[in-house]
DNA sequence: AACCAGGACGTGA
DNA sequence: TCACGTCATGGT
């Protein structure tokens, strides 16, 4: 294969990671995620991701409560439905503000019923300390923003949840990798089912040409349709609308 | 009733 | 490095 060959198909793969983002967003819209905001009982918005919480409103957080709430629930959401992490910050919203001082308060004083708060979302033991961690680490940081390798050294903060904070925390550009997008894009041939995260993350850092909002988006886009089509296997079995994007074969 | 959820960690090869 | 068991709970 020539140079040119090869670069052509490169050029095309850099293409189609941007296609399949317009064609996501063209299916879906907005999603709106993060953070939750849903308590606010007189502004009900809709539980899960479809139409969510602020859609196409990228100005978030506002305020150091809600990019705490957006740390809290990256760590509640570890292997968890979306849904029940939902109940568990409704929950924590009635006992504690969501500041690194009051959880680590709380959690310390009323560990029994900081627990039954968040059970719901399961892991509640090692959720607890997680989330202790990581109220103490930005108590020490201050107001500045983590680097990747400093939250990693967190225990309880792995890859995705250090992008997933990184990124719609703190507004980086940091692409996060779930098992839905490694399903997705190992389908279409785009990656191998037994890469490791960076390199799947690098693919899109590599690849997509969003910025911060767009990549916010990308990843509640690929949620969002492998909710539908790459939960059960054989994945992607019914994916129509990703099929023109199946990487060619020779 | 098994399987899955917006994963991370510890262990042993 | 990498595969595997473990961690908890709720929904389908």
């Amino acid at each position: 294969m020539t140079t040119k060959d090869n670069s052509l198909i490169l050029a095309n793969v850099q293409d189609n990671v941007n296609l399949i983002y317009e064609k996501l967003l063209e299916t879906y819209s907005y999603q709106g995620w993060w953070p939750f905001l849903s308590w606010d009982s007189t502004n009900p918005r809709k539980s899960g991701a479809i139409n969510g919480y602020h859609p196409g409103d990228y100005d978030f957080p506002k305020n150091n409560f809600q990019k705490f709430e957006i740390v809290i629930g990256s760590i509640l959401t570890q292997n968890t439905a979306w849904t029940s992490v939902e109940e568990a910050l409704k929950n924590l919203n009635k006992l504690i503000e969501f500041t690194p001082e009051s959880l680590l308060d709380y959690s310390n004083n009323h560990e029994e019923e900081f627990k039954d708060a968040i059970r719901c979302a399961g892991f509640v033991n090692q959720k607890t300390n997680y989330l202790k961690n990581i109220s103490n680490f930005y108590i020490d940081i201050e107001d500045k923003i983590p680097s990747r390798d400093e939250l990693l050294k967190i225990k309880g903060i792995g890859n995705e949840t250090a992008d997933s904070i990184l990124l719609f925390a703190h507004k980086q550009k940091e692409f996060k990798v779930d098992a839905y997008t490694k399903r997705i894009f190992s389908y279409l041939g785009y990656i191998n089912e037994k890469d490791n995260y960076m390199t799947i993350k690098q693919f899109f850092q590599n690849n997509f040409s969003g910025d911060v909002s767009m990549f916010q988006e990308y990843h509640a886009l690929i949620v969002e349709h492998a909710k539908r089509y790459y939960t059960k296997k054989p994945y992607g079995l019914n994916d129509k609308t990703l099929n023109d994007f199946k990487v060619k074969k020779l």
